[in-house]
DNA sequence: GTCAGTTGTAAGCAGACGCTGACAACCGGA
DNA sequence: TCCGGTTGTCAGCGTCTGCTTACAACTGAC
């Protein structure tokens, strides 16, 4: 059987050589891996082993770290996305998200990706759902402060199809792989959207 | 051991009487049940044995008819959505997608729904590949006719723009559950949407 | 009746999945 | 030097997945 004691350094072809003790940079290359993969993929589609060996880190570590995957998908998830909320004026919070989603690549994933990966990710897990539900209030609460009405239900509805269309936007490039959207000038883009969006936001004219 | 000699028909509580022998039938009832899970979970999110037990079939049947899953997705999704393409005048493509997809409830899985779960379906598959880039030709096409520009490339880009809105639409319906989008009258949110879209596919003002 | 073909059923395979347990290597303080 | 705690590694568990195989029950033609 040979039970193959254990040796300090076989001579054969370097089987792996640990990885230098350092916890935090461990932690921080598994978070890393998985918002790239989360981006790209979605919750269901990334797999614990696809994240770690991203990372280079040992399977089982990603789970003393973070004890399972939701935890992890909520820990990388959270608070990602909104630095672009605050990242200027109010009412130029529509222009930026575009901004931040056209300037990637298609592969790349940036900030803002990672919100549309959140809200993509269609688990009924309870991480996933939470995520979803606190970055559309977020985003949505900023938006609704845009719109011209009185009416508080009609404010969060247009800014609810504000969202849903910089979702699709984003569904359109990243999952479909639209050629306009992707061949498109950013600018262009934006134009685009921001006209449609004054229509939207703004005084409906005739009641 | 008792061999258990397979008895015509036991007096014991009614050991599942045998489905009867009715091949086209059990065909139907299979794509009726894929249509709604799939709808209702994408592709990844639905298993063959929901489908399979959703239509009170065998799930070994399932593969006699459609040899795997990607085929009985393709079958149940093809050509399903496109009615509402057809269904009227070009002009209201938009509208009358709109009123097919809030006219339903939340969990309801109409013809419209499927067409979105199709964009939805993450996975990487080939036959969900082709069927959502079928699905977004033909909506891209009937939607950039409507478009008052001469650059085809331009009018291409404002019908993906506006095809990712009523993704994205369907997404936080659906997916998230947006109050707001779930509780407001169907006119309501047409009247919004149609208000956009027309200063989106209008001519551009101020070059 | 017999027998080939069709339809339904039961059981299970191979692989991927999230996750766990046992253990080796290293570190800091006593 | 010993020793508890931390970090990294390895192997494998239980379960679920898409899919297959072997077989029973029924049908229709001869």
């Amino acid at each position: 059987m040979t039970p193959e004691q254990p040796r300090p350094d076989p001579g054969g072809p370097a089987a792996a050589p640990p990885r230098p003790r350092d916890s935090s940079a461990t932690r921080r290359s598994l978070l890393a891996a998985a918002r790239e993969l989360f981006a790209a993929d979605g919750y269901d589609g990334t797999t614990v082993r696809a994240i770690a060996e991203r990372a280079g880190v040992n399977q089982a570590l990603l789970f003393r770290h973070f004890g399972n995957k939701e935890q992890l998908f909520a820990e990388a998830v959270a608070g990602q996305a909104l630095d672009v909320l605050h990242d200027g004026p109010p009412q130029e919070v529509l222009r930026r998200t575009l901004e931040a989603m056209l300037a990637t690549g298609p592969d790349d994933s940036a900030e803002s990706t990672l919100f549309f990966a959140a809200l993509r990710s269609q688990g009924n897990t309870e991480a996933a759902r939470t995520v979803r539900a606190q970055l559309r209030e977020a985003y949505g609460g900023a938006l609704a402060a845009l719109v011209a009405t009185d009416d508080p239900a009609d404010a969060e509805l247009r800014a609810d199809l504000t969202l849903a269309w910089l979702l699709g936007i984003a569904l359109l490039r990243r999952v479909i792989h639209s050629d306009a959207l992707m061949a498109a000038e950013p600018e262009t883009v934006i134009g685009h959207v921001v006209r449609a969006t004054d229509a939207l936001l703004g005084p409906v004219d005739s009641p």
